[in-house]
DNA sequence: ATTAGCACTCTACTGAATCGAGTGCTAATC
DNA sequence: GATTAGCACTCGATTCAGTAGAGTGCTAAT
């Protein structure tokens, strides 16, 4: 950023990177001239090493030990990556292969199934959320009589997604008044976001005092609610045992709080939706993401779509010393993939 | 259970065993007679301690070390606490008074809650399974249509837990023909358990050979699977950082085998199935349990249910070395507490 | 039957010594 | 001027002996 980087500093932070991420020991000049050739010998290196040290990419954890990325070193190294991207790193075989996203009817068991993948083949921890209900199409919504006052709500989404929820009503309805009613709602509404349909709800309020008001407020009220609250998002987390494999989590103390991160899924949820808004696969390193930091975790997520509205987002939660050129085009692949299937499924 | 022991023995090794599981230290004669009042020396203690070792309720770690309860030894003070059961017990404050469960609608938002209780009373892991599919009672079965060849199959049972799935068809049906359906399913059914909806329905198919064969058949497949396979059977597991403090998993071995356990839910519902057969809390002590036994854990658990029928179950998973005197009561109040808000709230 | 006393055992902890990996600096070399 | 060889130095990790402390078992006295 400050200051640019000839080739040959690139080059020995990349290999000091690298040589990190496989080993998980600080790295010190004369393993790095055995393992890599660069045709300098260690004191030159050192040298070298000695400034990317003063320009802050890299760390000596003590004063005798070798040094270790900043996350400013990782920030270079993925941002690398990510303009590269396609170029070097695409061809990497990251395992997806023996796993495959089967197309049905059970996209909650879909979406587990993703997270369970992106876990496998990262051995880190996969992370997929569920559709945003502010961007889902509605197919169909229908309104059961389950006794009185108690009325079951289904949505169904055009990708297949089943929500339901019961609801305490004031009145009794007749079951015949509800599915006239929901009749009505499918006519108008299918095809469209939930947003969408409170607006047209607003209106035919207005419109139409007498008749549907009762049932219009009905409707309109776990509608709004699901926009306001995101109520009904789910979180599917697996994998949380690779992490624990990560020598930098053998300290009982960091583990410990990494769990209980990862219980408080409402946490990762809301950094989850800052990649709604931008195109592409982001990458978190370490105090980037709030309160990961604290974790020595990375974040890499994407989000999934229908054509060209993001829909939900997944990615990969893992040590700050992840393999990056093998996790980002896993995460990338399997938005595209997930996207597909999800389309397939419709 | 081979050796009887006399009322001074048993003294001294529930001694021990309080003491062990408030300290987590080997406890040794002397600071048995500090702690406690026997009216005897260290010297005598010691000759009763050798002697309950002998018999296989205590262990001692190493030569000079204080002695730790053996399984045995815990059985033996854990069956007194269920015999004996309410008298001692019961005035015990669980601190679950702070928490409450409410009725709701939600029937699987008050199981979570009630894991989450759980967990934070016993500062364990709480558990909670979600109703056996084999005994509800169905309030409600719908089916709707979605697209070509795809039904939404809605289940309610009476205690208000509603069940998704769709099934994809080789024939087309009119909304108006899975209506009447509907109707017929709800109006014969109304109030029985699966089980006894799929005998009925097996009878129907042969009195009614032509007109609802093909719906039929469509109704007994899913149902079928359910009960056989126990689809749709959900766990829920609470506060497993919980179980982080105790000191017997500071060693992050075992750590990594509970989490993974923890993982493959699988196991623990299998494990929970045992205790539908039973009445009252049943205490599973380290290697009682075949899996969780490498795991230094034991496992409280009780059923939950609607009149005399068991519907499911709930406990905690914890150290071997937990307050059993205050978990077993917590469980066995918090299946009864379940218990009624599930009847309210049907 | 109980207990005081004593010798003994074993763990946990402490501090010194050593080893080794790695650095920075200086002077020599290409 | 850039590179490198050589060397003194630093610091963590490991090892090892020594010590303190908790606890036992046994024996003899009460």
């Amino acid at each position: 950023m400050t200051e640019d980087l000839n080739d040959r500093s690139q080059n020995i932070l990349k290999a000091v990177i690298l040589s990190y991420i496989r080993t998980a020991y600080p790295v010190g000049s004369r393993t790095l001239t055995k393992t890599f050739d660069f045709g300098l010998s260690p004191a030159s290196i050192r040298n070298i090493m000695a400034d990317l040290e003063e320009m802050g990419y890299l760390i000596q954890p003590h004063p005798s030990a070798g040094r270790v990325p900043s996350e400013k070193g990782y920030r270079f190294y993925v941002d690398g990556l990510l303009s590269e991207a396609d170029p070097e790193v695409k061809n990497y075989d990251f395992g997806v292969q023996q796993y495959s996203l089967h197309k049905t009817d059970d996209v909650r068991g879909l979406l587990q199934e993703t997270s369970r993948m992106l876990s496998l083949c990262s051995h880190c921890v996969g992370i997929v959320l569920t559709p945003k209900f502010t961007n889902m199409l509605f197919q169909h919504l229908q309104f059961i009589e389950l006794r009185r006052h108690h009325i079951l709500i289904v949505f169904v989404s055009t990708e297949g997604l089943v929500q339901t929820k019961i609801i305490e009503t004031d009145e009794d309805f007749a079951q015949q008044e509800l599915d006239r009613f929901s009749f009505f709602l499918n006519d108008r509404f299918k095809g469209l976001t939930l947003q969408e349909i409170r607006t047209k709800l607003l209106d035919q309020m207005w419109e139409d005092k007498e008749s549907y008001n009762r049932l219009l407020q009905m409707a309109l009220e776990p509608i709004s609610e699901s926009l306001i609250e995101a109520q009904g998002e789910e979180l599917y987390l697996e994998g949380a045992t690779n992490i624990l494999e990560q020598p930098e989590f053998s300290n009982v103390e960091n583990m410990k709080t990494l769990f209980r991160t990862f219980e408080e899924k409402y946490n990762i949820m809301k950094l989850l939706d800052k990649c709604f808004n931008s195109e592409g696969v982001q990458v978190f390193i370490g105090s980037e993401n709030a309160f990961l930091g604290t974790n020595e975790c990375s974040l890499v997520i994407t989000n999934y779509k229908r054509g060209n509205q993001a829909l939900g987002a997944l990615g990969i939660i893992g040590p700050i010393r992840m393999e990056y050129s093998r996790v980002i085009p896993l995460v990338d692949y399997t938005a595209r993939l997930l996207s597909q299937t999800l389309a397939e499924t419709a």
